[in-house]
DNA sequence: CATGAATGAGCATTCATTCAT
DNA sequence: TATGAATGAATGCTCATTCAT
């Protein structure tokens, strides 16, 4: 109605403390997921305590209702934004390279400094032995929970990566680059290798660095190992 | 003590009768151990209680607390079990194959089909996030808890399975059949495919079935990577 | 204080000022109540929650204690509301009649058919088993806690219904149509049927369409056995 | 197998162990159940609470629930406990009288009575708002839930009381003791009338001690306005 | 050898209420 | 006037563990 009124002060001081506001809510929510994700690696998904998130942050159980609506919500919270990003990284690596060989290592890399440099993540994301209730939501549709069985085998070709990885196969097939094979099924086993990589460096058993040192011999074995 | 006196006959009678008692606290003790195994199986690490356990078995609760010291002791001594089962699965599996890279498949295989065959069990074994409270007895050493994180490091090269697969690279390399590399190095990145490979099958990443056919993609990718 | 000089401008103004937010302080006040009421009669008291009242009337729970100091003193009310109008109802019904019978199975009529009419009213006005909380205000007096058990007793003297009902029996006892007895003592038995009725009706041992059924022979029973 | 044998001392002393804490287990669910009914009379069924009941007795919450599998169980119990004394009750007061309008009058004070002597036991059996849950189990049948609402609405044929009333009455209607009518109706009358008595001495509304003085007029109108 | 009784700690969640703004 | 943020207390329930017997 009056909108084009230049704006009082009172009204610019309300502008900025909802602001500030809405900052420091932000805030929390993120220090919440940050808590959460750490919760989940201290103690696995199924011990998983929105108590102790609460305990980490210090604030009371109570509060973390005001930002998610439940334990689940949050979870899913956390996966949503981690896949967001995951895939972002992905695209990201496999666009900076050319030939075939070159963005499989690419994107090898990426995929395992995305794990390594995000622990709780990660293992929330692609190491849940019961990633059935974030189904519905990863997949972007309204599945019912009766689909559920029949949704969770076919996700995978729904992360970006899976895809990129098999349009890379594909072209280096192709282009003579790679001997015959079926690409879905070498996407799986690449996957599969830099996914057991990744899971063993965020498990005690093997440390972190040494993982790193594992990286090159991994990708170039793998890379050698499906040239013609 | 008094013990080169001839034993009279109560003292053999005694002897009987603790022998006899000691065979049934063994046969109890491994009643507890496969209910604990089907449990486990059946719910999950984190979602295993001791109480169900004593039930599948028709004993109280506090029964099982006589054989074994807690709830951790239980899953330990299982777990200790499962590796003295894997161990020999492993090497049975490279000492049927002669050069070198049958026997990186036969392992592969063999590492690959334990996993699928005990889902609980492998994940007990090598993808708890915090396997620390497992590694003194691994490590087969009174290790105080503070040296903990040292111990985590070097655990899999007690693994037996670690050594088979240093020792078959190692021949290959030395009689031509690979190239050059570090042998340590290469075992882990195989390591790490085909843990990655059961790993994605026991989650809902992947269907168990569809995990089979990437087991030879995989194997051969690698393999054949190795090659000079 | 300085109420006795002639008002200025800006007194008028915010005297006319104070007038409007009183009505709309009046105004919401009336829709919390009724949004209370509503509230009351989806959940039932024991069920009752502030913060869905707030949520009915699209206001933040924190507003409804502008207007009401805390949950009690909303039931309060709202029981409050309710005998106001339960006594207007019962009053039209013995005005309608003129002789004592017929004022008699007025007032029972009218009284069953409010219950019936009114479950969760009904249920807080007479079927609380800890109505202690409301005597004070009911009984219009600032009554402190301690005395609460002596006020408890004299309650029923207080309502309106009561005492139009000893007030028939005392007309009819006087000329002829019943015979004699004590008019409280009866009026209590009187009460106690018609209460016992809609009390019926109210739970799940008796439908209340059933109750419908039963009303003329109650009545009828009750006041043939009054006569001489 | 051996079971001839006179008991040694030591078995005697298990089977009279065996017994005391039976005893003592029998002792507690009493305790228990006792407790149950005054928590539930004080705060009503919804908000009746376990933990409190726990405190009461001076038990830790945790120890109910080796006596009873949950909350609705242990309502349960008091409930049914409660209907076989009722039932016994009412049944030993009508054989007690012999024509139709003494064992009106007897029936009714028994009712009365129970009611005023087990507040919470009647307030669970009769004041409950919601008594779905109790159904199946009143009507003792497998009733599966689906069939609950069909249920609920004859549960008052069910019970003795109900009964014997409506056979009262039909004997004191065909011995032209009182006049016609539909004994069903009527005998829910005189229930409503007597049940309403109860709920108001059980309620603030009515001293108890009051509604003993009630108990006559009431009656006597009642049996009064049956008479032909 | 085995158990029954009992408990304390922990969990997710809801609610009435307070307080600073 | 109204609100958002935050909390403490409470609930039903499960579990590992202890202790006396």
């Amino acid at each position: 109605m009056m909108d084009s009124k230049p704006p009082t002060q009172a009204a610019r001081t309300r502008a900025a403390s909802l602001e500030r506001r809405e900052g420091r809510k932000r805030e929390l929510r993120e220090q919440i997921l940050r808590a959460a994700g750490e919760e989940f690696t201290a103690h696995g998904p199924e011990n998983f305590s929105l108590r102790r998130v609460a305990e980490r942050i210090g604030y009371s159980p109570t509060t973390i209702y005001l930002y998610f609506q439940n334990k689940e919500a949050l979870l899913l919270s956390t996966v949503e934004d981690g896949f967001r990003s995951f895939d972002q990284t992905i695209e990201d690596a496999v666009n900076g390279a050319s030939d075939a060989p070159a963005q499989l290592e690419a994107l090898g890399r990426a995929y395992i400094a995305f794990g390594l440099e995000n622990p709780p993540l990660y293992r929330l994301m692609f190491m849940q032995p019961n990633t059935d209730y974030l189904m519905p939501r990863l997949l972007g549709s309204g599945t019912a929970p009766a689909d559920l069985e029949a949704a969770a085998q076919p996700l995978h070709h729904r992360v970006v990566a899976q895809e990129l990885l098999v349009a890379a196969l594909q072209k280096g097939i192709k282009d003579g680059s790679f001997r015959k094979g079926d690409p879905v099924l070498l996407a799986d086993a690449l996957w599969a290798s830099v996914h057991g990589l990744v899971s063993l460096a965020l498990s005690p058993l093997m440390a972190p660095q040494h993982a790193e040192n594992v990286v090159s011999p991994l990708l170039s074995t793998l890379i050698n190992g499906l040239k013609a």
